[in-house]
RNA sequence: GCCCCUGUAGCUCAGCAGGAUAGAGCAACGCUUUCCUAAAGCGUAGGUCAGGUGUUCGAAUCACCUCAGGGGUACCA
């Protein structure tokens, strides 16, 4: 309808000499205004100097519009052009969902094309925490609507297992592995305190015993990365997300990329060096600053791997590339874009999407974390606590931009009354419907059940609600925003359970009208289980 | 100081390519089950859309200013 409505007034407007791309449809908030509805006569009434009321009335003048797709339109004050379905729209666009099932609300948009979602992308010094938690449920979610755009997606990790972070973590745990021995050693300056590395150290020591204070600290290591890499892939895995690459930028050196990314900037004149290290004229470019490239001490700062890494996702030819980064590396990116453009490079592809920070409420105080101080709340014991359905709809039911705060008593209590409950249960209960149905003998051939029976207020508002999930597909493809999925299923579930409460499904005293309803419901089904499958959620059949 | 995000009902938040009377969930109060799962539905109450100025026929939405909270502004990532 959209489409047919977008191409018969653009193609109207066009004939008058008006502009068509001013034209703009949209879904009214009341039903008595209509299906659709453009505010095009408003939005031209200053530049043809006449009343909307008056301008509204000429392209639709003698347009005869197809009367299987547009009941009626009208004209209301202040100058909106209303259109209403017909009754045999409807019915086709529930023969479609039926017949599309599991592919209904796809799209062609990424047809052809690929993406890569970068996201998590933590370095492998601890368990990942509840606020990497939003990040990985954000860039996966988004990874399945790129998918259901057409794309083929690559999700990646992007990490680093070398410089000082690591080795930090490998003297810590070698200081840890002393100490189970009885030696009284301190932690390094700085070192990462976590129980976590107590438990590693133990594992180690049963092992490899005979390790002194003499062992080179490379295989602790490696050791300590070895197995926090175990561990934070398996805790992606509990909550569904699986990466097609883990992207080392130790690569980057052995390829000889950073070298590269250093000379192809030297050439173009744009680094100099000062108090011993490399600076990037980031100043000339439109920044605030100077960036340093390189250390005086020799290593790279974390911004020329990640120039470096860029440009291999540049070369890798990617049609899109999403980052996804928390607001603390809001500063890193625009660096890196302007390294590209500068290189020649394109980077118009390149989305990043900055994700606000979790704070974690625990019995209302705000728990400060510290990977490094080891004070933080892990991603796992989050899962132990509230289930992975719980965790996924808690982290992206609310927008990227907005601050998440995430109440653990709350999310822990919530397991009666928690709104992912709401549509899981709308999905069971259909299903409940359904079996209710079959024990009675009732024929549930939806091929042959007569749509048109489906006329009564709550059951047009169900199917209207269910014809709204292409749309906000793609409204989270566009927007590259995943929290307006959640969103609409809630108002589906809505409907569903208005529409339940005011009808009986199974009535065998009107067989034609179960039957027209079994044929509604299953197209909602099909919705709503297609919404849990990108949300990564379960579709229960019983509750 | 400068940059980014946020400020909407008691709480948590939608809405913000300007549109018709500002919404939801939770919390509060009241109601609904001889009938397909009440993990539901309905109703009542609750608002200076942080504040101000401007643009517009029309502003929660756009621009500017102020205030408040978070983040960044590192030779940490």
């Amino acid at each position: 309808m959209f489409e047919y409505l977008t191409k018969r007034l653009s193609a109207r407007l066009e004939l008058l000499g008006w502009p068509a791309e001013r034209l703009q449809l949209s879904r009214p908030k009341k039903a008595e205004n209509g299906d659709w509805a453009t505010n095009i006569a408003m939005a031209l009434a200053r530049d043809l100097k006449r009343s909307p009321m008056q301008i509204a009335e000429e392209p639709m003048d003698g347009l005869d519009l197809d009367p299987g797709i547009v009941e009626k339109f009208e004209i209301l004050n202040p100058g909106f052009i209303n259109f209403f379905q017909s009754a045999d729209y409807l019915s086709s666009q529930i023969r479609k969902i039926l017949k599309e099932k599991d592919d209904y609300g796809k799209s062609n948009f990424g047809s052809g094309k690929t993406a890569q979602v970068e996201f998590v992308s933590a370095n492998p010094t601890g368990p990942l925490t509840v606020g990497h938690g939003r990040q990985t449920v954000l860039g996966d979610t988004l990874a399945n609507i790129l998918t259901w755009s057409g794309y083929e997606v690559t999700r990646e990790y992007y990490f680093n297992n070398a410089g000082r972070q690591m080795r930090l973590l490998g003297e810590s745990l070698k200081a840890r592995y002393l100490e189970l021995k009885g030696e009284s050693i301190s932690l390094p300056d700085g070192g990462y305190e976590g129980a976590y590395l107590i438990d590693i150290a133990q594992d180690l020591l049963n092992e490899q015993p005979d390790l002194t204070a003499d062992t080179d600290v490379e295989l602790f290591k490696s050791y300590a990365e070895t197995s926090i890499f175990t561990n934070i892939k398996s805790s992606l895995e509990r909550i569904g997300v699986v990466h097609d690459v883990f992207y080392n930028e130790r690569s980057l050196y052995e390829t000889g990329k950073i070298d590269e990314v250093l000379s192809i900037l030297g050439e173009r004149g744009l680094l100099y060096e000062k108090d011993g290290a490399t600076w990037f004229k980031t100043s000339e470019l439109g920044i605030e600053q100077d960036r340093v490239l390189v250390k005086s001490t020799g290593e790279p700062t974390y911004r020329l791997p990640d120039i470096a890494y860029h440009r291999e996702k540049v070369a890798r030819g990617f049609d899109l590339v999403v980052d996804i980064f928390g607001a603390d590396h809001i500063d890193a990116y625009p660096d890196v874009l302007t390294a590209l453009k500068v290189m020649g490079l394109k980077y118009e592809h390149i989305e990043v999407v900055i994700h606000q920070f979790v704070t974690l409420l625990r019995s209302g105080e705000v728990v400060k974390m510290s990977t490094r101080k080891a004070n933080f709340v892990t991603l796992d014991e989050l899962i132990d606590e509230v289930g992975a359905d719980v965790v996924r709809y808690f982290y992206i039911m609310r927008s990227a931009s907005s601050h998440l705060n995430f109440d653990l008593d709350l999310a822990k209590r919530q397991t009666e009354e928690n709104p992912v409950f709401y549509l899981q249960y709308a999905h069971a209960r259909i299903s409940s419907i359904f079996r209710r149905a079959q024990e009675r003998g009732l024929d549930s051939d939806t091929e042959n059940a007569d749509l048109s029976l489906l006329n009564e207020e709550f059951a047009v508002a169900l199917i209207n609600k269910a014809l709204e999930f292409p749309e906000v597909i793609d409204h989270c493809r566009r927007s590259l925003e995943v929290h307006h999925l959640p969103g609409y299923l809630s108002e589906l579930a809505t409907a569903l359970h208005k529409f339940y409460t005011e009808y009986k499904v199974i009535d065998l005293e009107q067989p034609e009208l179960s039957k027209a309803r079994l044929a509604l419901l299953e197209a909602v089904q099909i919705i709503l289980r297609s919404g849990l499958r990108i949300l990564g959620i379960s579709a229960p059949e019983q509750m």
